[in-house]
DNA sequence: CGATGGATTGTAAACGTATACGCTGAAAGC
DNA sequence: GCTTTCAGCGTATACGTTTACAATCCATCG
């Protein structure tokens, strides 16, 4: 940056951005605070000459609203927060990338709080519903029953929340929420391995606590029930929601007394799991144990076997679930309440085959 | 919630969170607002026994700070900023989850922002680095060379930023960061294929802008250079650091009049992108084609074959980076500029044979 | 007992913005 | 030319907190 004969010196040096604020705008522009204000703000409202100047000023000066002082004034911060149980997992980092479109076009800011699988504790939710550091809070995450109750009582007159993905809890049934049917869907992927002939079907689910795969387990218990087949204690584990959890879950499996052939994952990192585990001893996907996933993130296609997974549209999730947020924020109204749901797909690639035996 | 006798309801009802500001709870606790700031703040300066009388209001009317307020008059908000390539990238999200957890042990929210792998437009930095929503940056994602000039301007008097996993140009050489040694793991990577008896060896970049993965190019050139190996023109080759981009560049590769019998990727994104192009053409790896990565993000033991590729210290970059933010944050000096490297380490997996021909 | 001083508390200003309200002036209607 | 009307603008206040400074209190000491 070259030095200039002062006279040639622009007002607005990228140096000295220091303290400037509407005041010293408004001195400026020869005019009052309220006009700078207004003319940002609303722009309509202030005559052309006006403006002109005032813009002027602003340029000179390089002036930028302080967003602080904005926030407070107005009780609005323009940020939204999104609990989730990892970003670390594709399938949620793309309902992120889902939610951030929206948020990008609707000028909000989104803070993200991962509870790495575990539960938010009730502190943290409460404490969040009532710090007014954020507009709105999108539900990724499961919550314990002590939360939902939390969040029903508070909510009320504070923050506007909606869930996504999750099932939710019978009181919070009537809160906005948007996700795929879940037990549709893991009746379909179990049904799918019954058609292919499948009978001795396990199914890893998440933590016992984890709301997020409750309905899939309940799906493929009805699929199971209608099929007349048998569930064997031990079938249904705990798979963590993780590659490693899986993993130790898929052994447990394999040294059942009656062993499955197939197995049904709540979701893809898992199955990766249970692909990769089998693998390691010494069997085959699909020829010894068939497995279907949940989610398709992307790496299901370039796993091999070619996983046959439950493909839900998790950037559309994401972004519906954030419009809906805002259309709360804004409308101080209880707008639309309940489930929105969206469409998924049983997406059939090459993990599955009939059973050998 | 039951409707209880007058005379046994408690004064904290979980519905009546209204407005309840300092000013009712000192109202409450008969004494000035200065003091029930000061409980809060610093218990220190204040006798037992009004801290008592305090906190009893505080219980009473179920206060909490406005937070709002707080950063206003404090002109801090506690949140930071991380601008990132994708959040759906593992990697990234693994040095995502380390900041988090230094963020959280230092009560910073993070806000997040990533580019898509573009570049972050300049005016959004300016924004960015004017608005004062967030206390700090951690710059992840690539810039332009026009955004240095207005960070290495701007920055100096206004947002503090550290730079993580990138090369820093050398404008920014003095701006802190954190990283490992790009260059050095490159060349080991490149060493280790040519030590495999490889010759033709090509390597996947990131766009031709990306900071991100000039020095790992820069590596395998020099270790190329060394060997003596020469480097045919299309074998430096843009995978945009996607798998769907690894594989469009991948087809170009198998087709090259000379086709490398090695490709070190930028990242497993992509070496697992090149990986299934190179079986789907009906090739084998190792054996047809050996991949090295970069990273060792958690699928990269997963894939088949097991993936060689360099481990990154993701989560440590990640807290690293956080809590030298903070350092930067807290004292308001430029402490400690420069680089700070951690170190990287080469995991040898099954992707890489010596070539057949 | 009065003075001194340190600890504790209260008073009041400030942070930067948005906006209700009132004032001014000009256009429009008579 | 007078009144009416209303757009355009300024004045002043409020938002909830922190904090410099002043005021008060109490204990200790001379």
């Amino acid at each position: 940056m070259k030095k200039m004969p002062v006279d040639f010196v622009v007002q607005q040096e990228v140096e000295d951005i220091p303290d400037v604020s509407i005041k010293e705008v408004a001195r400026l522009a020869g005019v009052s605070i309220a006009t700078v204000s207004r003319c940002i703000n609303k722009p309509e409202k202030v005559t052309e000459k006006t403006r002109l100047k005032v813009q002027d000023a602003i340029y000179q000066t390089g002036y930028s609203p302080n967003t602080l002082a904005q926030s407070f004034r107005r009780g609005r911060t323009n940020i939204v927060m999104v609990v989730l149980p990892s970003v670390g997992d594709p399938f949620f980092s793309a309902v992120m990338r889902g939610i951030r479109v929206a948020a990008r076009a609707k000028g909000y800011s989104v803070i993200f709080e991962d509870t790495q699988f575990n539960e938010m504790t009730d502190d943290e939710l409460g404490a969040m519903l009532v710090s007014n550091q954020v507009d709105g809070i999108i539900l990724l995450a499961s919550m314990s029953p002590f939360s939902n109750e939390i969040l029903s009582a508070k909510s009320r007159l504070s923050l506007p929340v909606v869930i996504g993905c999750e099932t939710v809890s019978p009181e919070l049934a009537n809160f906005p929420s948007v996700h795929i049917d879940n037990i549709g869907a893991a009746k379909e992927a179990t049904n799918y391995l019954i058609s292919q002939e499948h009978q001795r079907i396990a199914m890893m689910c998440g933590q016992a606590s984890s709301l997020l795969t409750k309905d899939r387990e309940f799906g493929y218990r009805a699929a199971m029930k209608q099929a007349k087949l048998p569930i064997e204690d031990g079938w249904v584990i705990d798979g963590d929601l993780t590659i490693a959890g899986a993993r130790k879950a898929t052994r447990n499996l394999m040294n059942h007394v009656n062993r499955p052939t197939a197995i049904f994952c709540a979701n893809d990192e898992m199955a990766i799991g249970c692909i990769h585990e089998i693998k390691s001893a010494g069997l085959q996907v699909p020829r010894d144990i068939s497995i279907v996933g949940f989610d398709d993130i992307r790496y299901a296609e370039v796993i091999d076997p070619p996983l046959t997974t439950i493909s839900q549209p998790a950037d559309e999730i994401g972004e519906r679930a954030m419009y809906r947020l805002c259309r709360r924020i804004d409308a101080n109204k209880d707008v639309s309440s309940g489930s929105e749901i969206v469409p998924h797909k049983l997406v059939v690639r090459q993990s599955v085959a009939k059973p050998s035996s």
